[in-house]
DNA sequence: ATGAAAGCGCTAACAA
DNA sequence: TTGTTAGCGCTTTCAT
């Protein structure tokens, strides 16, 4: 055999320098001290690190059947909001002592099936699903074979009839909060622009405006209702061009929006780009208010008012949530947590004039 | 059976059903049906699928010593070019049935290690290095212990005498482009802004301006470079503040530049928001050429010409030159890659006009 | 307080 | 062409 280059030293070889046995090695190891002598606990430390001995992680996953390392579906981290979202995952399960395995799904249910599946060869317990309108079928499947699901927005697999915890903010208020924003400026028609309105989070955003507006007093126009129907893949690309092309279209009308509510903030910057095209200029003649807050906002020209996620503190509680279940004996109700979304005004809302 | 732990069918339950050996699953399991009966493999392949079995990853990597996985090494996803990135070099390994564990180091090179030392525990012997200027020498220790790495950018490890392969964009040639082309557009007075020049990227890129400055019978001005020591995070925030910074300053100088060369794509439009900040148009009053083609460059207003790295390619190579390197017996003299930039023009750079 | 020993599920000599 | 067998390095009862 001409590999194993890697863990030439084992715990064997660290027993015998130590003069103990293997599995007093694996007490030190794994923080069993609890009633050995001192005195051996540290031989064996010494010779760890006399030798550079370094555990060989493949043998303790088939030994237990699992790793310390969370699972996390995104669409694609080439999109800012989901690099930001990995980064923030990242950050709550270093806390855990955790590692994170990506995958980039790319909105295709069957890459996403392999992955999850060769999460579940790897002995990955866990893991995050960012978001994953697709997937039902087969998450119930890797469900019932053990596999714990932290969802971002809240999805229900009907089919099952199971429903699997997560974590998300207040998406309807999120919506109220820019839609007020917007109607205490003085504008009356205002466009909710989205791709397909394929998640729950989008679903909530979507009434949240249309509440907001009837609370007004005023009759939500479907023809500012723009959920265009394409590609799911959530690819940078397309989120900003449903913006540019909504922007486009919608300014074309007889009676044309004179503000803007983005599903989110890529989609708002493709708005940006559409109402460059057409000459018009924010926030002198259109305001715009997106989504999520991610830091493309405070650098983009003008800087885009929006709604801020607390992703940081979502992903904390999703990471914790998750590791929660995976310790857990027998499983108990799923949970919802939702937090408070917060308006962010920058420079991208003004007053509504005439044109 | 509520939750059966993962892999419950083995191969052993295979091979029970097949009426076969272990040793005759495993080697349908891995392609090997060179002498085989087809009769036999068919038999397997049919208990394969009744089972429902699938191979016990964590087992096979015990066995074998390796996994089909390579690590990435990236600043941060949070910041759109690695995010983008990272998704070419998923691409390009997805090809070659690896997966890819990414690591968001942060600029820390003790997270580096960690990240590092682990992966050679769990079994993966090749990582591509985004960008890693500090962490030569533990790089040396890994490598000495097996692991192949592959480098964006060209690094040395002198400590050590050892060199690694690379892959890269020919960076001065880059540089040149941009600089002609702010020539051509009559600006006489460019600047560089970068954060430290602690790679040979962006060492080559210095080199190429002030090269293509003096061909054109320019003196470069060492007050028009701007290459500020700050925290190597490379977190987009710090990076695109780099370029406001050095914008607002440098328009302040009693003969200011008219036009910036920025170190990437991100920095550039952190130039634009300091030029937005003192009042000054893009282009009209300042041009500005950015570096990468990130996809932000299309939608940013004004579209940003740029440098553009052919990532996809890029990443293609330095994959399949890790899996080469993994696959090859005896260690060879290492490879560097080079392949040519391409100047994209959109509407960040116009004529030079006296302000 | 520590050691002996039995595998986890798989691959790969080596046999047959 | 297929089967037997010996581990890979670790954790974990169960003894002592």
């Amino acid at each position: 055999m001409p590999n194993q280059p890697v863990g030439r030293v084992t715990i064997h070889d660290v027993a015998k320098a130590a003069g103990v046995s293997t599995s007093t090695v694996s007490l030190v190891l794994n923080g069993k001290l609890d009633r050995m002598r001192p005195d051996t606990s540290e031989r064996v430390l010494k010779a760890v690190a006399d030798l550079g001995y370094s555990t060989n992680e493949m043998a303790r996953a088939l030994k237990t059947g699992y790793v310390p390392t969370i699972g996390l579906v995104v669409p694609t981290v080439a999109n800012p909001f989901w690099g930001e979202f990995a980064r923030c995952v990242e950050h709550a399960a270093e806390a855990k002592n955790y590692q994170v395995l990506l995958c980039n799904a790319e909105g295709n249910p069957e890459r996403e099936q392999r992955y999850v599946e060769s999460m579940l060869a790897r002995g990955i317990r866990g893991v995050i699903l960012g978001s994953s309108p697709l997937s039902l079928r087969h998450m119930a499947g890797v469900t019932r074979r053990g596999l714990q699901v932290v969802a971002f927005d809240r999805l229900t697999l009907n089919d099952a009839g199971l429903e699997l915890d997560s974590v998300r903010v207040d998406n309807a208020l999120g919506a109220k909060l820019a839609i007020e924003h917007l109607l205490a400026l003085g504008h009356r028609r205002i466009a909710f622009v989205s791709g397909p309105i394929s998640s729950a989070n989008r679903r909530d955003r979507l009434e949240g405006y249309r509440a907001t507006l009837r609370a007004a007093g005023i009759v939500p126009d479907a023809r500012l209702e723009w959920t265009e129907n394409v590609n799911p893949s959530d690819d940078e690309e397309i989120v900003t061009e449903i913006g540019r092309a909504a922007a486009v279209a919608l300014l074309k009308l007889p009676e044309p929006p004179t503000a803007f509510f983005a599903i989110n903030d890529m989609t708002a910057v493709g708005i940006y780009a559409g109402c460059r095209e057409l000459g018009l200029g924010i926030p002198r003649e259109i305001s715009v208010v997106g989504f999520d807050d991610i830091h493309l906002c405070q650098i983009v020209n003008p800087p885009l008012t929006t709604v801020r996620q607390p992703l940081e503190a979502l992903m904390k509680s999703a990471v914790d949530l998750l590791i929660g279940r995976m310790e857990e004996k027998s499983r108990s109700a799923p949970e919802h947590l939702t937090l408070t979304p917060e308006l962010v005004v920058r420079e991208s809302t003004a007053q509504s004039r005439p044109r």
